[in-house]
RNA sequence: GCCAGGUUAGCACAGUUGGUAGUGCGGCUCAUUCGUAAUGAGCAGGUCGGGGGUUCGAGUCCCUUACCUGGCUCCA
């Protein structure tokens, strides 16, 4: 008896699915239904739209079959025999020309009167799959093909029994809990509205706190890194983004123009304007600002520059996936010479950047030269080589996607594992050896000569917008100190103690701290949980007490009640937090 | 863009077979001045997303549109 494995009752309960589907249902065409990562899906193609009322009836079916405990049998055939016994399931026939076409066994599993092709494996007999519980609905394409047929998928779960279902379910709601969106609404980070439109965030006060802190170190990091800093105008005239190519390869992904009448009279013309989708045509004009030298290279700008594009309808998602974003967008200009130095220090400023916020478990993605493609071959070499190098001197391990590059230069994309062990893209680096040729960009060499230079393009946390939302689910909501938009909420036991509580407040607020005072007329249990629940990191309860011995009562999100101590001793604990 | 489901007070939600809206939290007022996760009472707050239709009558039914959610496709 071998041991059964979860994916192995997921994807047999996918084909009990089927089976109840099919039963219930006329005239249904079945695709492919395989276990995924928390349960299955199942393709049908068929005249009745299911829906959640469906739900409860395919459920009970699917209970009934599991509970006449079928054994699976599997059977291997040749190709005739299973292009008889899917006779009439053209989805399925279409699969299996591409099984024959590989060569492969051909393999069938059975369950009662239920036959399909399958590679397996399955349980071996039905009531090992356990308790089958169908959570959602939804569109697929065909083989994913937008061309194809939409096909309705549906999705389920699988548990042991009854209890772990329960689970299950509590775990989902659970994670929903983490959900940027709900906390964004809860803790009063960010709001997305109906009026302004969709996918443009505003940042609340307290969300707005978090972002300052993110870009202040952000700022100094790269200042001290040698980046120089940027500013750029959010609009350009139409030439600009012809010269740059977008208007030809990225006008789908633009805002549409803006036609804006220049001169007067008989001299009056129109201009086409367009929102910016990228920052790089500016950073190329402060490049341009005057002739360089060898000697000024390289030249780091960067930009926490805002940039706004058109997402297709229903691509959306919170902060995850917005249509005006900020990237942190940097633009890096040198020598040949200079390259495997410059992507080094990049790779590890990328690697410091995101380890500051949590995150230290990263996996690099190499992207090599595609078949159609811009730019010098050798430029090619040296540039794929000095991210190899770069790579192999961190120490981190990466993949490679051969051919996977941009038509305009080879990249290296960062992902992350957020608290949940998600993985998240945030930072790339990418060579450009279009834009230097479209903007006839050069420095002067030693040899009197102009030269074209190196153009990398990177980011480190990917947009701010993007990155807050993945903050916000990777630490639930509750930040830590350096971050937390409220380091520290002061709590008058009553009124009394309100005079005392500003002047703590002050004083906090004077040493650098986030602070704000609980004025409300609530008691003092009701202020420790509103403080609580808003995920505040330090209390200050305050009394007669307090203020006659001239101290603080502490109590901190991670450690409940610290008890007193003088506000001095308090503030060099904040900051020995802040160090670590 | 496609498929499905949604949209009711600031938030989370109820709302029977169509008969002109409720609960909790929050807010405000008053009382209480309180020592480590919810003090009490009262009050206010809604063009039921927008538009059109069916009907004597629509939050409930139909059409349409915007937005949201979950997928597919795409992507920072």
């Amino acid at each position: 008896m071998s041991e059964i494995s979860e994916q192995q009752r997921r994807h047999s309960a996918a084909h009990m699915m089927a089976r109840a589907v099919m039963n219930l249902f006329d005239d249904v065409q079945v695709d492919i239904g395989p276990a995924t990562d928390d349960g299955f899906y199942y393709d049908f193609d068929l005249p009745h739209r299911i829906t959640p009322e469906d739900f409860p009836k395919i459920e009970a079916e699917i209970a009934r079959l599991i509970a006449l405990d079928e054994p699976f049998v599997r059977k291997e055939v040749s190709a005739d025999e299973a292009k008889a016994l899917l006779a009439g399931q053209k989805y399925k026939l279409e699969r299996l020309a591409d099984v024959v076409a590989d060569g492969g066994p051909i393999s069938t599993y059975a369950v009662g009167d239920y036959v399909e092709m399958c590679r397996g494996p399955h349980v071996e007999h039905a009531k090992q799959i356990g308790v089958v519980k169908l959570t959602k609905i939804a569109g697929s394409y065909y083989r994913g093909d937008e061309k194809n047929k939409m096909l309705q998928r549906v999705y389920g779960i699988v548990a042991k029994d009854q209890k772990e279902l329960d689970e299950i379910v509590a775990r989902a709601e659970e994670a929903k809990k983490r959900d940027h969106r709900v906390l964004g609404k809860q803790l009063g980070l960010f709001t997305i509205t109906d009026q302004v439109g969709p996918g443009l965030a505003h940042w609340l006060p307290r969300g707005a706190r978090v972002r300052v802190a993110i870009e202040e170190y952000w700022r100094r990091k790269h200042y001290e890194a040698g980046y120089e800093i940027v500013y750029t105008p959010h609009v350009g005239k139409s030439n600009l983004w012809e010269t740059s190519g977008h208007l030809g390869f990225y006008k789908e992904g633009m805002f549409p123009v803006m036609k804006v009448q220049e001169g007067e009279g008989k001299d009056a013309y129109v201009q086409d304007y367009y929102v910016k989708p990228m920052n790089c045509p500016f950073h190329i004009q402060c490049y341009q600002f005057e002739k360089r030298s060898y000697r000024d290279l390289p030249i780091r700008y960067a930009e926490l520059g805002t940039v706004y594009r058109y997402e297709k309808d229903g691509v959306r998602h919170g902060l995850f996936r917005v249509r005006g974003f900020t990237q942190d967008d940097a633009h890096i200009f040198c020598t040949p010479d200079q390259i495997v130095q410059e992507i080094k220090d990049t790779v590890e400023f990328a690697k410091k950047m995101l380890g500051k916020f949590g995150f230290h478990d990263i996996q690099a993605y190499l992207s090599t030269k595609p078949a159609k493609a811009v730019g010098d071959p050798a430029r090619w070499e040296q540039a794929t080589q000095s991210l190899r190098d770069a790579l192999d001197q961190e120490g981190m391990s990466y993949e490679v996607d051969e051919g996977g590059g941009a038509f305009y230069g080879p990249k290296i994309d960062m992902k992350i594992k957020d608290a949940l062990g998600r993985p998240w893209q945030l930072g790339t680096v990418q060579f450009d050896f279009n834009l230097p040729e479209r903007f006839n960009l050069t420095y002067v060499g030693d040899d009197g000569k102009e030269h074209q230079p190196y153009m990398v393009h990177r980011a480190l946390l990917g947009s701010i917008e993007r990155f807050f939302g993945i903050l916000i689910e990777h630490y639930a909501g509750a930040f830590p100190l350096w971050l937390a938009p409220e380091q520290v909420r002061v709590l008058p036991i009553s009124d009394k103690a309100m005079d005392y509580a500003k002047k703590v407040q002050s004083a906090l607020r004077a040493a650098g701290f986030r602070v704000d005072v609980d004025a409300s007329a609530e008691k003092l249990g009701a202020k420790i949980r509103a403080a609580t629940l808003m995920k505040v990191p330090y209390q200050v309860v305050v009394g007669p007490r307090d203020e006659a011995a001239e101290q603080i009562s502490v109590r901190s999100r991670a450690d409940g009640d610290l008890g007193a101590m003088k506000l001095p001793d308090f503030v060099a604990r904040l900051r020995a937090e802040l160090e670590a």
